[in-house]
DNA sequence: AACAATCTTGACTGGATGGTCAACTCTGGT
DNA sequence: ACCAGAGTTGACCATCCAGTCAAGATTGTT
């Protein structure tokens, strides 16, 4: 029901570290997803990850720093889809490229979306520096790039502001949503062509409500 | 700090049954929104609403029951603003309209909105038939009707399953993550002009998105 | 084989949590 | 003034939880 790992069998001593740690830290992932921090508890991680809870605080001193862990790699993996928002590349390459992108990530990444938002939910107590600090700067360049796009002529004037929230919210909707998209297309998970369409969906009225021709576009 | 009532003071027997569980419920809503139902103690209800513990339980008979009246008294809000997107008008008017309706309610029902996303995000465990059953047909209504919409060449072609995911997810984003904005605002709230802003950025690039032309447009 | 370092784990602890209860107070009706 | 029913509350309980610990198992090294 729940292989994350396969080749060392889970009790196996041949497993390392860096694997154990790997499958308690997607296992914990999981469960402070769906349950939030308070709700999460160190035995139903243990039960997901195979261990008796005394191994899992062998690994992990506290809750707390283990929840920390997961954030931090959440973020880290959200830096990356924030680099495919190429400054150089054209306005309608640069969007569909992040959107797709993003998108894939609430496919791949489900949990940590989920994570990512219970955190913010609750006041961002663990990732407030983060948000202060990393993703302002990096909000502020692209509403920078965005303006110098409508200045030049390329763009709808809009606030890139509310741009932004709007491809976040749109993207991440899948992810953090998933059990309602899923209860709404009848109990299944999206098929690929379904991920396809929705995606193209997205970037084609974002797109175009900014005044662009998504690139491979019909009449 | 925390004055939800002011008429009859908090411990005044003067206030009706009424006035306590409404007191209550919107402690209970703000204590679920910020920490999921597992997160949140009945303490801390009690608490916020300025009642012994024990009382909360005079009036509510256990967590889950207190917690599930907050889930359905979210959801009687979400089908109001639900049908201000009208079957009979334009889709200009119909879509602006509800845009604009749930935009107001992200301003109003925040932590509303964060139970909602909180219960969704763990699996909808409490409110399954509804997902199954009231916002299924509604949703397929209005699939419906959109595609009436695109038949009659009024809109775009655009599967209007995810037409409606981007409303739903670009308007409730502004109250489930209000924290993260609030912080890329400098740590301030949006002001009013600001939230007209963004109401009507979202309304722009959905309307344009689909092809239709915003009421009042310029250029 | 011997040994040290790393890892594993069942049993335990102190504190918090949901929920109960019996005693108490208040209010409106007579 | 009296009473019955509604509302209030501190003290209490069983359970669960994060975290500890010491004894044991496994591993790599010599």
């Amino acid at each position: 029901m729940d292989e994350t790992q396969s080749a060392p069998k889970p009790g196996s001593r041949s497993e390392s570290r860096e694997e154990i740690e790997r499958r308690i830290l997607d296992c914990a992932e999981r469960v402070f997803a769906e349950r939030g921090f308070g709700g999460a508890t160190m035995q139903l991680i243990a039960d997901q990850a195979e261990l008796p809870k005394a191994n899992l605080h062998y690994y992990f001193e506290s809750k707390e720093k283990l929840y920390r862990q997961v954030v931090e790699r959440i973020f880290t993996i959200w830096l990356e889809a924030a680099d495919s928002f190429e400054t150089s590349a054209s306005p309608e390459v640069a969007l569909s490229r992040y959107i797709a992108r993003k998108m894939e990530l609430s496919r791949t990444h489900r949990y940590g979306s989920k994570v990512w938002a219970n955190e913010v939910m609750q006041g961002a107590p663990i990732i407030q520096d983060y948000l202060e600090v990393t993703l302002r700067d990096w909000t502020e360049t692209r509403i920078e790039l965005i303006e110098r796009w409508i200045a030049a002529g390329l763009v709808r004037p809009v606030e890139p502001r509310w741009l932004l929230y709007m491809i976040w919210a749109t993207t991440q909707h899948y992810a953090d949503f998933a059990h309602q998209i899923e209860t709404l297309n009848g109990g299944r998970a999206l098929s690929d062509a379904q991920w396809r369409a929705a995606t193209e969906t997205v970037c084609g009225i974002i797109l175009r409500g900014i005044g662009l021709q998504p690139e491979g576009a019909g009449a």
